[in-house]
DNA sequence: AACTGTCGGATTGTCGGACAATCCCAGTGT
DNA sequence: ACACTGGGATTGTCCGACAATCCGACAGTT
């Protein structure tokens, strides 16, 4: 292993199409572009000032994110999401998470300390002014910190993508931020019993949160879609 | 549910960018192109004949499917698996495999029959001449109809993710089929068990089976690098 | 000898334009 | 009410171009 005193450094590449990608991503976490919304390519090449092939490989990113989807000869669209697809979602991640919960001793220190940073983020979040994705943001942060107790990154990845979904059916619900402080203490409570050692109730209570999670989730795209 | 004669249906639209993808993963997968490859936009697009913005749209399909990886300014290249990461890829399908073991009674008929059919296609494959990918697809098919008996199709998207960089690690590895017998059994006795409601045993089964099959990749890899 | 600066070739990232294929829709005819 | 037809819009693919960046070689400095 390479011991240099710079091994801690970072430059992130930003190419224009990681940018259009990340600038799409936040309109529709913001609820900007409702599910179902046509993304063509030529209008959004001509509003952000970029190039068609450039827009084309972003919405492929999107595509691949599972965030949007192509139908060939049609075009992209923003992805619509009925009450299975939210149950799909919320399956795989009680599985993945769940996973990483009951695996929390074997679970290196850093990912446990995870945990603890984004839940305390969180609970510093509540009160202060933000987005309502910002918010969602750092509440999905703390779950992604449940999928890295696994320990695989593969697996953080694919939550990662889970939550874009997840997103997307929360876009512009206020509903999440009314409860918060129910949340932040629902999510405590999960960490404590970790802390203790009673994974399997932690487990339990997990799966509960999710499918009350889904439920509501349901309910939002039930909305919409009316 | 629209129940009209032809719900069987589907024609599947296959782009000049999917061709390209397809048959750059079969030349990975058979061994063709050795990892760390460097896959050049030019002279893919020559030897392809197509354009270069074709080949770079299906380039980014192959990134996105973690077989390739792109590095900003210097290309992409055949994924480099090093131990690590082929542990990381083991420990994913050990938590998502064995979730669906354990979800076999609330899985559907469908999956388990899945399961089943996977099963039956793989022992009968045995001893007919194929490729080495192609007894290596059928191993991994049982292995995703596993997955599918958690009832989710997005961890079936995820398991076949992580089995294209399994078929990375195992291009032209002849073992596999050396011991074939004997794999075709330990998957047969897996299903016993599942059958018979011993669900517990089965999964800790699929683990070590997971295990056996993380050293060997591992044992492969290292002997690539040498 | 080790380090630094410079140059040229190769490759990528992004752009603009082009054109056929396909799809959607309205209008027409029966 | 149904089938046909034509036009406009959009995508899929191609081509050519150019700046930015990277890499290796080579030369210069201490």
């Amino acid at each position: 292993m390479s011991n240099t005193p710079f091994s801690a450094l970072h430059l992130e590449p930003v190419s224009t199409v990681d940018r259009v990608a990340e600038e799409l991503r936040r309109s529709l976490f913001e609820g900007e572009l409702a599910p179902g919304t046509a993304l063509r390519e030529m209008a959004l090449a001509e509003a952000l000032g970029v190039s068609r092939s450039t827009v084309r490989e972003a919405l492929g990113i999107l595509v691949a994110e599972g965030i949007a989807v192509r139908v060939p000869n049609k075009g992209t669209q923003v992805r619509r999401l009925d009450a299975e697809q939210v149950r799909d979602v919320c399956r795989a991640r009680t599985v993945i998470e769940t996973a990483g919960v009951r695996g929390w001793d074997e679970a290196g220190e850093q990912a446990r300390d995870d945990v603890r940073r984004a839940l305390a983020a969180y609970s510093e979040l509540r009160g202060s002014d933000c987005t309502t994705a910002e918010f969602t943001a750092a509440h999905l942060e703390i779950h992604r910190a449940f999928a890295g107790l696994t320990g695989s990154a593969r697996l953080v990845a694919a939550v990662e993508g889970l939550h874009s979904e997840v997103r997307l059916a929360l876009a512009e619900v206020d509903r999440a931020r009314g409860n918060a402080a129910e949340q932040v203490h629902s999510h405590s409570h999960l960490l404590d019993l970790m802390e203790d050692g009673r994974l399997d109730e932690a487990a339990e209570e997990l799966t509960a949160h999710l499918a009350e999670a889904e439920e509501s989730m349901i309910e939002e795209v039930g909305r919409r879609s009316r």
